[in-house]
RNA sequence: CGCGGUGUGGAGCAGCUAGGUAGCUCGUCGGGCUCAUAACCCGAAGGUCGUUGGUUCAAAUCCAGCCGCCGCAACCA
């Protein structure tokens, strides 16, 4: 009989900076299915990776006067350094500088231009200059700028490829509708809402205004977009069109891609649309799970709020992380992952409960029997519920890891350690171990503890893989005893079991003093993090003054700049950033909608004086018409109106 | 009237699809125990289940309106 074979994978993370606990999140789930799926006998095949071309890349090794492969490598160590420590066991690591992807990315290119779902097109779109890009309406940041670096972008045309996706909206609403594809199924409503039902536009593919990436192998001067580029390799990997590897066949469809919610739409529109292209066999699964929330806030690199997983680490262990994150994962939904969440769960899940279970426990065995059990037993009706509870828990567990959902599978293990010790309590082994005649009762009360402990702690070996073999040892566990198919009964440790009382296994967290510390250890992070932060923009905001091209003083002259005061200001109705400002220009007046909501309530403005671009094109804006606009300065704290000094009369002219 | 989610004891959540004693974890308080990592066990306090109205013998659960929060989309000349 072969092993049925399971496929997870985790996105290919993109290395244009360090890798965070943002990242550990989806990969120790993902390694913690692959673990158990191993256990239960599956055939894993254990996919994460790094998704290395793109403009952003090229531009970081150009800042640090490395090749684009150089700089990639030195992150990709990293990667690669943080899942070893992190104990992540995948099978396959994913480059997608690797020869064969990028020869299989090519060949995917030309196969769905041979098919006639890629076509050559004009590309007319939002197009930011400095950073010789285009991007899609969608793809503009919050303030409609260019995504990357945030400038205005202006409209152009370019010769671009083009893929039909709009052919497959009618699949991937079904897909998403009427399958368990997506999980949870809860987002499947917004995105066809927002997405397919407005009509699926057809997908730029290819790019002419960067290097860095795999070229079109029949057109010059293209090189392949991020979609096709980095979605195709859950199937690169396995050998799909390539010879590095034999894998397809076994492996495809995978049974789940996980990620979470911000790449979600990649996932489930446009990856859907590529493999339906291609006419190959769709994933089982996407489970798309939250954001980490730290201290409340949304986990941020720039705010350097990530507190390294290496300290933390350190600190608790790693196997105390990957349960912290693991517990608190919920598909979905974000997570708090504050300092005091996660102390207090080490402590009452780790420290008092398991760990202190498996104390209690071998010291009791130790020091009653010296550490080797007698053989002889006296069953009592008070174990039978016991070991129901443990093996139920087992059953549970099973199920939840069947649908990717490993908070609710730990909840069900640790139902078992709290079976447990209130075990200890009913059965109250210290009076019997002073009774010479109850020894027998006493063996089997620790028997059947040691017992569960063996199958509570193979349970969650996938998700704590460094410290459950340290139990065994403890409990006197065999390699042999903690197989999957020994999980579902009582009795398997041998009835003379010798247990090794050994380290504590958690220990308890002082909460406050530790979390004085790890404030600290934030707080010098934001610390350096701002210094390099600010260092590093100063550098660019110079580096733009040279960028920007020379205009001549008539250049200057078109444009004119007059001082108007703010008569009245409302919000445009159904937009969230849009004021709308009546002006008094000295010209009888007019109206103007600034994108200012956000920074500024109406009253704050009301008789203040401003600088009017008065002779911009009008255009509507939300349907509200606008005759101009008011000068304002980008800052790290949003959007600042530059105010003019009272005394300066209104229509006056700036230059 | 853009789309979707959500509102349950101090905190975080389950229950809602198939109406009928409001449950879990943490925290708090009281008690018990001593094998154990100041751990463990038992008990208690604490909720008019956002709000208003409707259906029903009966609603956290179904329906309608309203309010709050979150996300997605649109909007920054």
């Amino acid at each position: 009989m072969s092993k049925k074979p399971f496929y997870i994978t985790t996105p290919i993370y993109y290395p244009s900076g360090n890798p965070h606990i943002g990242h550990c999140y989806t990969t120790v789930a993902c390694d913690s299915i692959a673990r158990f799926k191993r256990m239960q006998g599956y055939d894993v095949m254990f996919l994460t990776g790094t998704d290395e071309h793109g403009l952003k890349i090229e531009q970081k090794a150009a800042e640090k006067g490395v090749t684009p492969k150089e700089f990639v490598d030195g992150i990709v160590e990293k990667f690669k350094n943080l899942w070893k420590y992190m104990n992540i066991d995948y099978d396959r690591y994913i480059r997608t500088t690797d020869d064969y992807h990028i020869d299989t990315v090519q060949k995917i290119f030309k196969s769905l231009y041979d098919k006639g779902y890629i076509y050559k097109g004009e590309y007319s779109g939002k197009y930011c200059t400095p950073c010789e890009s285009f991007w899609t309406d969608s793809q503009l940041d919050e303030n409609g700028c260019c995504p990357e670096c945030h400038r205005p972008v202006a409209f152009a045309k370019e010769e671009a490829y083009f893929f039909k996706m709009s052919s497959f909206a009618e699949r991937i609403e079904k897909l998403l509708t009427e399958t368990d594809y997506l999980r949870p199924k809860t987002r499947a409503l917004e995105l066809v809402n927002n997405f397919i039902k407005p009509g699926l536009e057809d997908l730029c593919v290819s790019r002419t205004t960067f290097k860095w990436g795999v070229p079109v192998s029949f057109d010059e001067g293209h090189v392949v977009y991020v979609w096709i580029d980095a979605l195709s390799n859950y199937i690169s990997a396995l050998g799909y069109m390539n010879d590095a590897y034999n894998d397809y066949d076994k492996f495809w469809p995978a049974d789940v891609h996980m990620v979470a919610k911000d790449i979600m739409r990649f996932h489930a529109i446009i990856w859907p649309a590529i493999l339906m292209a291609l006419d190959i066999p769709l994933p089982k699964h996407l489970a798309v799970h939250g954001w980490i929330t730290f201290n409340g806030e949304k986990m941020s690199k720039s705010l350097g709020n990530v507190v390294d997983p290496f300290i933390l680490g350190e600190r608790y262990g790693c196997d105390a992380i990957r349960y912290h994150i693991l517990r608190e994962m919920a598909l979905g939904a974000d997570s708090s992952f504050s300092n005091e969440i996660m102390i207090n769960r080490i402590n009452s899940d780790l420290a008092n409960g398991l760990g202190n279970l498996v104390a209690r426990t071998v010291t009791m065995a130790d020091k009653y029997f010296g550490g080797t059990l007698p053989s002889d037993r006296e069953a009592d009706p008070l174990d039978e519920n016991f070991k129901s509870v443990v093996l139920n828990a087992f059953a549970e567990t099973e199920k939840a890891m069947e649908e990717t959902k490993i908070k609710q599978a730990l909840e069900e293990i640790f139902k078992a350690v709290d079976r447990a010790n209130k075990y200890i309590d009913e059965t109250e082994p210290w009076k019997l171990g002073k009774d010479e005649i109850k020894k027998n009762r006493l063996a089997s009360v620790l028997y059947n503890l040691l017992d569960a402990i063996r199958i509570i702690s193979a349970l969650l070996s996938p998700f704590m893989p460094v410290v459950m073999p340290k139990i065994w040892e403890q409990i006197g566990a065999s390699e042999n005893d903690v197989t999957y198919d020994k999980l579902s009964v009582f009795g398997v440790l041998p009835k003379n079991v010798t247990v090794h009382k050994g380290e504590i296994l958690f220990p308890r967290i002082d909460v406050d003093k530790e979390i004085e510390e790890l404030n600290n250890i934030i707080q010098k992070n934001m610390a350096e993090a701002k210094s390099n932060l600010s260092s590093e923009e100063k550098g660019e905001i110079a580096e733009k003054i040279e960028l920007a091209p020379e205009i001549s003083i008539d250049d200057f002259a078109k444009i004119e700049i007059r001082v108007a005061k703010i008569k009245s200001a409302e919000k445009v109705k159904k937009s969230d950033k849009l004021l709308c400002l009546q002006l008094d220009d000295g010209m009888g007046g007019r109206q103007v909608v600034s994108g200012i909501a956000q920074y500024y309530s109406p009253e704050d403005l009301i008789g203040k004086k401003i600088q009017l671009i008065a002779n911009l094109k009008p255009v509507k804006l939300r349907g509200v018409e606008s005759l101009g606009m008011i000068c304002a300065a980008d800052t790290p704290d949003g959007i600042k109106v530059v105010f003019v000094d009272d005394s300066i009369p209104v229509g006056s002219k700036i230059r």
